[in-house]
DNA sequence: TTGATATAAATCGTCAACGATTTTGATGTT
DNA sequence: AACATCAAAATCGTTGACGATTTATATCAA
């Protein structure tokens, strides 16, 4: 068989998945049920983009619209929407007629993923430099120091989390929530595409580059932060090796034979 | 009344509407009854889009979901498909049990898409400036001049059509096919903006920047290309006075009177 | 006439079921 | 044993219908 669903979710802990009908008894605070159905379908989300930046849902891996809906006790309505949310951000990739898998970004879409995070955060973290009040390079500093703490862990995810928070806290002190959206879009893809391709990650040496990117924006230095974001993007593409990759269809066949 | 969906086709003039059961009696060539569903599915989406982008659908008009079933003889799911697709562009807003509507950007929003814009397309112009071919700066030429041509059309749209094919033109030079989609969401945005703001444009003054841009690149000089998109991209935003808005729901209130 | 209230219409969200396609597994032949 | 053919299971695409919510209309009192 082929990779199938786990998804055992951990970071929003168990939304009551009471669906049946209306609420049962208790008076339904707020919200209502109308709400319900916008909170189940990002909860599926969530739950199913949670399970992919950790690793948990690598790239290839099918996602049967049964299987879902009996994981989440939704119909397979909500399933589809939450399916075709997924494939607009380019998480999944819908093939007609025959379901759902977690997407595999080819080399060329490497490439082309990393031409445009460049494309973005260097004018992301120009904004970031122009913009920032002295609250935010004391968040940074602080994330800075937390990952010093992750440098050695073992666990790719947990750094790449690190990372992940690092670069989307220049974003936010740009201030404009399109960048967000677009460099959201672009690090998740990114996390398929080291689950893909396993590159031999230097993280301390990625911190390095981290802090000297957030010392040129203390400086104001707008010039030399955009160059330093530019390296260190451009570094991190370096890292990965298009060559070995860590199997997609290929694996599956393995977990045939083995 | 509020406004009303009327969506006379013009471009893709006009596809055959079977949408009955199956194919009638042709011998269904080629793609079969797979394709037909996901085509009619990018006819109703192309359509919708073709209409904002000449402002015949403008913002705040209303989109009913049966309306939408008789028009292209199918039935909700796909046009909710449809809908979804186009509120995750932000081409429409879908309210909860409210309906969809054309999205109306508000003044902070239009800030945040030209500010996006800006920083996508000094990217942009980057690498095409680093990468066109001879046939890619004829090319431009050649829209510059048909631009020239449309100068002085008082029809807005025609010449808003000739501007955003010389941005995207641009972007294709570049190259990236990310970076295109993400600039081909903020151009549509900015034809809702100027829907509903009504800039007094000049487009002499717009042509005359373009050619700057090109000229630009023609001589390689990156640094100045990207100021030039800069400047260009900054006087766009500066023609749209947010004040004097061409109403949204007042429209539809005044139809109501009138 | 204006305003509030209640009823009716329109619209949306969700679901279960049917048909079509794909994939899997079995059978038989070379 | 390997391959092709065929049947069965799984999965997907689409539809129509039901209940819930919103909006429009009509009625009545002040």
């Amino acid at each position: 068989m082929n990779q199938s669903v786990d998804m055992s979710n951990e970071s929003t802990a168990a939304v009551p998945q009471r669906r049946n009908r209306k609420a049962e008894a208790a008076p339904d605070l707020g919200a209502g049920v109308a709400a319900a159905g916008v909170d189940i379908e990002q909860h599926i989300y969530q739950t199913v983009f949670d399970s992919v930046l950790n690793q948990r849902l690598t790239p290839g891996t099918k996602l049967p619209e049964p299987a879902l809906c009996e994981l989440f006790n939704v119909s397979r309505a909500v399933i589809r929407k939450v399916l075709q949310r997924l494939e607009h951000e380019r998480i999944v990739e819908l093939r007609p007629n025959k379901g759902a898998v977690i997407a595999a970004p080819t080399p060329e879409e490497t490439r082309q993923i990393f031409e445009a995070r460049r494309a973005l955060e260097v004018s992301i973290v120009e904004l970031a430099t122009r913009r920032h009040k002295p609250e935010d390079l004391e968040e940074l500093r602080h994330l800075l120091d937390h990952e010093h703490g992750v440098t050695h862990n073992p666990y790719q995810p947990a750094w790449a989390a690190c990372a992940r928070e690092f670069h989307l806290k220049i974003a936010t002190v740009a201030g404009n929530p399109i960048l967000i959206n677009y460099l959201t879009e672009l690090m998740t893809r990114c996390s398929l595409i080291v689950a893909l391709y396993q590159p031999i990650g230097n993280a301390a040496c990625e911190h390095a580059e981290h802090r000297r990117i957030v010392d040129y924006m203390a400086k104001g230095d707008v010039a030399s932060a955009r160059a330093e974001m530019g390296k260190h993007l451009r570094s991190l593409e370096d890292n990965i090796c298009l060559d070995r990759k860590a199997s997609v269809q290929t694996l599956a066949q393995m977990l045939n034979i083995g």
